[in-house]
RNA sequence: GUCCCUGUAGCUCAGCUGGACAGAGCAGCUGCCUUCUAAGCAGCGGGUCGAGCGUUCGAAUCGCUCCAGGGACGCCA
């Protein structure tokens, strides 16, 4: 699908030329001096009637030029020559230039954006580019439990965002199949199953105390029956214990799929053992130096890339550190993959983790900055004030799954998104259900269900209105909506080059308050048929704009509610 | 001790690649349902943007120093 050119985009672009050709003009005519141009950038203004798009280009000329500021803007703007999408080029002290649409453009542009349809918004900043987004990655030794929740709804809807940005988008999860923590899971789980068929059997220390291991040995042993406890061992061990990971797996994915979530690649963490590329990329490592033994251990020399300490990356006992493989898996994703960008969402535990992540990918001779880390800030989930344990490995936990069901999948995608992933969060449980009704999740929904219906009534009047004359859109609630309409494109830009989706959300309350206060104001269905037909286009443009905007943060389109 | 994140209205948070009098939701207070959904609209009140210094024509935004909260510093992942 070839996304459509952006029209405000490109409107923004014919702005941006003009006043550099202008600037360029003025210097050859003489009217300012030869100071070099810097590069001309507008910005949105806060204040309507500070016009569509602002410059404060000439403020910045104004030392180098030695000039007033107000003075440069008069002469830059006497250079713009007219077009008739502007209707107004002013200057305005300090020294800003403003330019506001013309009611023309602006109003044509609901006919483009019908046209578009489910495009409109999809912009060509990627140019293709393969992006690989790994989220989640949960070591699957227990249930998700809400910070997960966070990572997982993050990289959904900024791999959504970066598609429709003109990235080629991967999602991966991560799985975690092999090492120290599955043995103990699995010891773990043998042991809660001869627990289950009355056996006096120990817990190992190490090993995973929650319910759902109880629950999970439970499960086996009624499937399976009592046939693991006489085998070996290490044998039965490691036989329930396969059976206990495809299990936890799946019900990860389930409880993902639930939330919206899904995966391009679910990558096996044991497979980069099973195919070499782990012994490939360790040689690789030891040639460049980047290896030593010291203390019976191999040793990643990271203090030699700047980094404050060593790592170790094979144990005294011989086995890889997760640190080891995650070097052959981000070898995996640059090289025999060939992702041009990486991205990887991380707990904020593992924090410590970037800088010699970067370093190592250094050394394999990848620019560091084609691995971009997300750190995702801790979840604090309360009940009613009372703070909630979320170690996985002591005893019970809320599981994302319950607070899905308890608040509501849509309720708790809004919530998670609209935080930067910077800002740790509270989640109180009991707020978030309390204040439901009042939740920027059902204003949003609400003004969807709103055009739903209009649509619905025009319909059963059979009112069509593809012939309808966008031009009589004149009044400011009209006017207002499609200015916000417009601003589509530009959310996904900023979202998809900061990499936070967190502008969605604040970005569909915009575009909700737009509608509902049209809502208010201007009657649709009426006796005005030519004004009944153009707000009906109106209309139908802006149920493009929410379902895009509802679906990109992935979040259902109610039509009644 | 070192490193990372955060500190903006009573509460939860946007704004932070410097720009025009600091924003939203919730909570509080006023009004508005004979017409397409009042889960809505219109309005009011509420802030020394943690503190100080600096850079700049201009700082919530950049730099430095403090203070406060959270996290990370394992041959765990």
């Amino acid at each position: 699908m070839e996304p459509v050119l952006s029209e405000l985009l490109s409107i923004r672009q014919k702005i941006i030329d003009s006043l550099q050709r202008a600037a360029v003009r003025a210097q050859k005519s003489g009217k300012l001096p030869q100071v070099p141009l810097s590069r001309v950038s507008v910005e949105r203004p806060q204040k309507p009637e500070h016009g569509d798009y602002a410059t404060s280009f000439p403020l910045k000329l104004a030392r180098a030029a030695g000039l007033k500021p107000l003075a440069i803007a008069e002469i830059i703007t006497g250079l713009i020559p007219g077009n008739p999408d502007i209707a107004n080029i002013a200057v305005a002290p300090p020294g800003f230039i403003n330019f506001t649409f013309s009611n023309e453009w602006l109003t044509h542009q609901v006919d483009n954006i019908l046209s578009a349809g489910d495009t409109y918004g999809n912009i060509e900043l990627g140019k293709g580019k393969r992006v690989q987004i790994e989220f989640v990655s949960v070591n699957p030794t227990g249930p998700l439990h809400v910070g997960h929740g966070r990572g997982a709804i993050l990289g959904s809807a900024l791999a959504s965002v970066l598609n429709i940005a003109g990235f080629a988008v991967e999602k991966e999860y991560y799985i975690n199949d092999t090492g120290n923590q599955i043995g103990a899971f699995s010891r773990s789980l043998f042991a809660r199953y001869q627990q289950s068929l009355g056996i006096d059997a120990e817990m190992p220390t190490e090993g995973y105390f929650g319910n759902y291991m109880i629950e999970l040995a439970k499960e086996i042993k009624d499937e399976k029956g009592d046939s693991f406890i006489n085998l070996p061992q290490p044998e039965a061990e490691s036989q329930v214990g396969k059976i206990g990971l495809a299990k936890m797996i799946s019900r990860i994915k389930q409880d993902l799929e639930l939330l919206g979530v899904n995966f391009d690649v679910w990558f096996s963490e044991k497979s980069l053992y099973d195919n070499g590329q782990y012994s490939k990329v360790m040689s690789m490592l030891n040639k460049g130096g980047h290896l030593t033994d010291k203390e019976s251990a191999t040793w990643f020399v990271s203090t030699a890339l700047g980094e404050d300490k060593d790592n170790v990356v094979v144990r005294s006992d011989g086995s890889a550190t997760y640190f080891a493989t995650d070097i052959a898996y981000h070898y995996n994703k640059f090289v025999e993959r060939k992702f041009e960008q990486v991205i990887d969402i991380w707990g904020a535990d593992h924090q410590g983790h970037v800088s010699r992540m970067k370093a190592v990918v250094n050394a394999i001779g990848i620019d560091p900055e084609m691995l971009e880390v997300i750190i995702s800030q801790m979840v604090t989930l309360r009940r009613g004030g009372e703070l909630v344990r979320l170690s996985k490995r002591s005893g019970d936990i809320i599981t994302l799954r319950e607070v899905m069901d308890e608040v509501g999948v849509d309720a708790c995608r809004f919530f998670f998104l609209a935080r930067s992933a910077d800002s740790q969060m509270d989640f109180d449980m009991e707020l978030a259900k309390k204040e439901s009704q009042d939740n920027p999740v059902y204003y949003v929904q609400y003004a969807y269900a709103r055009i739903a219906s209009i649509l619905r009534l025009a319909k059963e009047r059979k009112i069509s209105f593809y012939n309808g004359d966008v031009s009589l859109l004149a009044t400011e609630p009209e006017l207002s909506l499609i200015r916000k309409m417009l601003i589509l494109p530009e959310i996904v830009e900023l979202a998809a080059n900061t990499l936070e989706p967190h502008h969605l959300t604040y970005y569909a309350q915009d575009i909700a308050t737009a509608f509902h206060s049209f809502y208010k104001q201007c009657r649709v269905v009426s006796d005005d048929e030519p004004l009944c037909k153009a707000r009906l286009k109106l209309v139908a443009s802006a149920k493009l704009v929410l379902a895009k905007t509802l679906r990109l943060m992935g979040m259902t389109t109610p039509e009644t509610m």
